[in-house]
DNA sequence: AAGCGAGTGGACGAAATAGTCCAGTAACGT
DNA sequence: ACGTTACTGGACTATTTCGTCCACTCGCTT
């Protein structure tokens, strides 16, 4: 369930050499969220985390054993900010006004995009064999949605013709997609858009009065 | 307006030399559509379109230009398409639901996903000189939808709170989110639910009350 | 047909980059 | 303390890949 594939490789690590692993991480996470996969190489990512060649190669014996580690560094990061007691599992309109909320007002700044995303489209098409944890990573995510979604629906909350499933993944996509459009327009105001107009979409199903318009 | 950089480039070229061109052209955009812009590379494009190397730099300088003008190449056949009188301007909901249609149906495979959402997202950060045109093409076909929302709301079709910019954004969103969620998850399903729940939400908002619904 | 420019071919050069090798250092267990 | 194991450094190699160079051919014009 939970993502532990960077401590799977650190299990024969001492301290010393677990810092060191976690350092490149770090680092080349960094790099990978702000300039792409491709554009980050062996040399960038040595001289940030200030480490040797063979170093990488020690951790990390394959580019692509880099850049899995790094999916699962945001992956974790992602997956439980979602999981926080922020949002209380998703099961109130509310908690996604303020999930939207966290993106547009606050978020990160638009260039960068979300990590999990830009990083997806960069890699699903090429050979490195990161397919099958990216997509369980984004089943995951779309699971939360899902789960408080049709929480919602058994409470009452939102009517039962909503379809949990469908919303879910409209959530997923306004957000994934909006991202992309801001990223390119150097604007959020695509990705407010399109939060904003999920949100909407999901005050329609709720059956209370009190639906807190805006 | 109209894009035209190809022409700007083969602005000198015999007949003869235009239809080498073209070909590189074709079989590039085609490679990139299947493999991404870094997995093509010279060598590719060279066997595919069953040219020599200097043919290449001959006419395209650089790869960059390559990819711009595979990006117009796309550009235009996405345009395109998007202003074909299938879609009457997008002044009806039954157009927007043609359009997912399309999509989810007999769309092009979703392994593919759009190509110039994921050209997009690969290029984005890279140094290349290429965001303003996708840039300018994104606002181009996001003021499609824009123009025929306003329509819609003009002609009194949908209610006037609707907002057409944030649900032109909310549909584009939709269906690049879509189209990402379904390449990750090997299917259709996720584009399939964001596009139906984006035009479930333009349905709220129909003022008549032959909704069509579906 | 002769000349000139566009078009073409293949080999080559230069640069970037992933991953290896081996020697040297530090830390841990006994 | 000593040996083993983990850790580190930097140079090196192999490979990929973009772009150039120069010789050659084709086709149009006069």
């Amino acid at each position: 369930m939970q993502v532990d594939n960077g401590a799977d490789a650190a299990q024969k690590l001492t301290p010393k050499g677990q810092a060191t692993r976690e350092r490149i991480l770090e680092h080349a996470a960094a790099l990978i969220y702000g300039k792409g996969v491709h554009a980050t190489n062996n040399e960038l990512v040595r001289r940030a985390a200030g480490v040797s060649g063979s170093q990488l190669s020690h951790y990390f014996p394959t580019k692509e054993s880099l850049v899995l580690a790094v999916i699962d560094w945001q992956a974790d990061s992602v997956l439980g900010f979602h999981r926080s007691e922020r949002f209380a599992g998703f099961d109130t309109v509310e908690a996604f006004q303020d999930w939207t909320d966290f993106y547009v007002l606050s978020g990160r700044p638009f260039e960068d995009g979300c990590s999990l995303g830009s990083l997806a489209s960069e890699i699903v098409k090429t050979d490195l064999d990161v397919h099958d944890r990216l997509a369980e990573v984004f089943a995951q995510w779309r699971e939360i949605f899902h789960v408080g979604l049709d929480r919602m629906r058994q409470l009452g909350r939102i009517d039962a013709s909503a379809d949990p499933a469908r919303l879910a993944d409209m959530f997923l996509a306004a957000y994934q997609g909006g991202t992309l459009l801001a990223q390119v327009a150097r604007d959020i105001g695509p990705l407010q858009d399109a939060l904003s107009a999920a949100v909407d979409h999901l005050r329609t199903f709720v059956t209370s009065d009190d639906q807190h318009m805006g």
